[in-house]
DNA sequence: GTGCGGTAGTTGAAGATTTAACGAAAGCCT
DNA sequence: AGGCTTTCGTTAAATCTTCAACTACCGCAC
């Protein structure tokens, strides 16, 4: 509002507590997601895309998905998720299935193999999850980690808030 | 401990609250970081990491730091921070620097340039930061995310601040 | 001093992601 | 039916990141 000179009156900075959260935020994201990632590579040959993208699969009828679908359900662009899914496809993982009811349709199918890696692989990266994070900070904590991160996609994506009201 | 057959009983897994929070995270974690690079990107020719980069050397004495440091200071691989540097340097936002005291270093300074673009460029994306994070949490909801991912560096970074457990 | 392990930073190739453009099929409107 | 617009998914190229060497230098032991 006022002004001094040096030009920033006007900028809504961060205050110092909030800027050592989004630091700490930044930061840690970062190395959390870089752990994870490695741990299920060494460990089960997946990067975090792939496994996410087989949660997804996993938990849909049928264990198959819509391209689309699946994009959306894990955030990625579509061509991310076609580069995935042919790499995964590659490995064995998944299958690709021409889509009935839309001639321009494909859908992603989890195969026997690709259940079968993922069930090696869930208890291994839960457990990864708690360690390193669920189990490092209070229940409370971590529920607002929740709170925020939902408002967060809310914002990002139009028609996500209005299926969460309930 | 007992088993009935699925196998799953030993796993802890997360429950109904914990994914919940888990999965808004991850998801809210990959829109955001998109929009706010895409955001750069656009307003200033400037990615993310680039921007962080340039954060930590205007806070430094000299605006000046060694490859090393920068790259623990962002928790970015040396050979990425390498990689960065090189595309700024191209772009005249930073320079190259022999380090005296030692005959390995390499120091990266903020050029003129680069802090009248990190001056340019600061003030949209801090207002990025508010607008689809900071307001919209609780003060609280804020403070909590930045205890649990001050947790979660701590955990992962050797001499942070853990090891007091053990 | 010499040797030796460790650290700093870079490099090039491989891998992953983004971007923009594209062909094919749907949906819609008349 | 015909034409127009949108959506679906893929593709190729550019960009960014990771990975595994590799060089150069430091520090310490002897």
């Amino acid at each position: 509002m006022t002004r001094t000179g040096t030009g920033d009156e006007d900028v809504a900075w961060l205050d110092r507590e909030q800027q050592r959260s989004w630091r700490a935020y930044l930061v840690g994201t970062t190395l959390l997601m870089d752990r994870l990632d490695r741990d299920l590579r060494e460990q089960h040959q997946l990067s975090m895309p792939e496994y996410e993208i087989m949660v997804r699969l996993s938990e849909a009828e049928g264990h198959r998905l819509r391209m689309a679908s699946l994009a959306d359900s894990v955030s990625h662009s579509r061509s991310r998720v076609t580069h995935t899914v042919t790499r995964m496809e590659r490995a064995g993982l998944v299958a690709r299935d021409a889509c009935l009811s839309d001639g321009r349709g494909v859908e992603a199918v989890l195969t026997e193999h690709g259940l079968a890696v993922l069930a090696e692989a869930a208890p291994t990266h839960v457990a990864g999850v708690r360690r390193l994070l669920v189990d490092l900070a209070d229940d409370e904590d971590f529920e607002a980690v929740g709170r925020v991160f939902n408002a967060v996609t809310d914002a990002l994506i139009e028609g996500h808030a209005a299926m969460d009201i309930r």
